[in-house]
DNA sequence: GTAGTTGCAAAGATTTTGCTGGCAT
DNA sequence: ATGCCAGCAAAATCTTTGCAACTAC
């Protein structure tokens, strides 16, 4: 459903040319063993926001030795590093997606009806949180938005799962 | 900084009548034994965003038969009924605070040195947010806002303890 | 060759739950 | 009375880690 419009043409071909995750790693210094760059891989492609648990498992598709503890120590790893972000859409496991790149930021809504997550970006947000930290005295180092709300147009109609 | 301005009266006195959460328990229909209302209480008198450690042992202090399940079981209790909301800033731990009345919302800056988390509101921050919504084809039900930042002043030395 | 990585299983940390007795209404 | 609630400890989850073998650079 959620099926790439923007279909980048990330198509990581093969398996000759690093994934761009993979290629952020290396250019962090990272050691690329065969389970990093499944992983790395997984993660340029995922277009949600996959648990562990989850990357786990289409890591393990593509290779099956992988370990559920390489997966953990890779995520930390890689948002240690920035490379990664975490996020806690509430359901007690943490989720994962990459960094955007520069100064881009993205944003969430959650429709409660359904957990669909619906992403999005706003220059005009960007601004006004960057005067609020500094009012506060703050350099800005990260933040996150999540909205939570309601189709206005009731035209919703198969509403499968959320993620 | 954060202590509150608007100073509520809650002066919840000896122990004869209700904290302010505990009243609210009252209203959700829920027996009110002598832990809940303990738990209560420290809740209502929380200015901070304690975890369920921390609820723990500040009810502890004030009777020593409180186990932690029920900590847990009452803080999932009160955020079901909507009394309590759920934080995650990071570490681990779910924390709490009450909710608030109202449309009042606040934020929160998490200092990423030291953990301590301050508290703002921002009416144009209000206002913005409710614009995004509906552009997006939202009713805004609710949101939440976290900026992490470093001190620009750099007099920062005691500073023990987060939480 | 060396330092960083991995798998496995065990340990940790946090939260939930089964069961029996107890208490609020 | 009776049904919700509490304590306790075991179990369930999620995540980290010790250690020996292994691998990228």
């Amino acid at each position: 459903m959620v099926t790439d419009a923007k279909a980048d043409v990330k198509r990581v071909a093969r398996s000759n040319e690093e994934s761009r995750i993979g290629q952020l790693c290396i250019e962090h210094g990272l050691k690329m063993t065969g389970q990093r760059r499944v992983i790395a891989r997984v993660l340029s492609e995922a277009e949600d926001h996959p648990d562990v648990e989850e990357l786990y498992r289409r890591a393990s598709a593509l290779d099956k030795r992988i370990s559920i503890a390489t997966v953990y120590r890779t995520v930390r790893l890689l948002e240690e590093k920035g490379i990664l972000e975490r996020r806690d859409f509430g359901g007690g496991r943490a989720r994962y997606e990459a960094s955007e790149p520069g100064h881009q930021h993205h944003y969430h809504l959650i429709d409660v009806d359904t957990g669909r997550v619906v992403e999005f970006e706003d220059e005009e947000h960007e601004e006004l949180i960057r005067r609020l930290a500094d009012r506060l005295g703050f350099d800005l180092v990260s933040h996150r938005l999540e909205l939570f709300g309601r189709r206005i147009d009731s035209s919703k109609s198969a509403m499968d799962e959320g993620l």
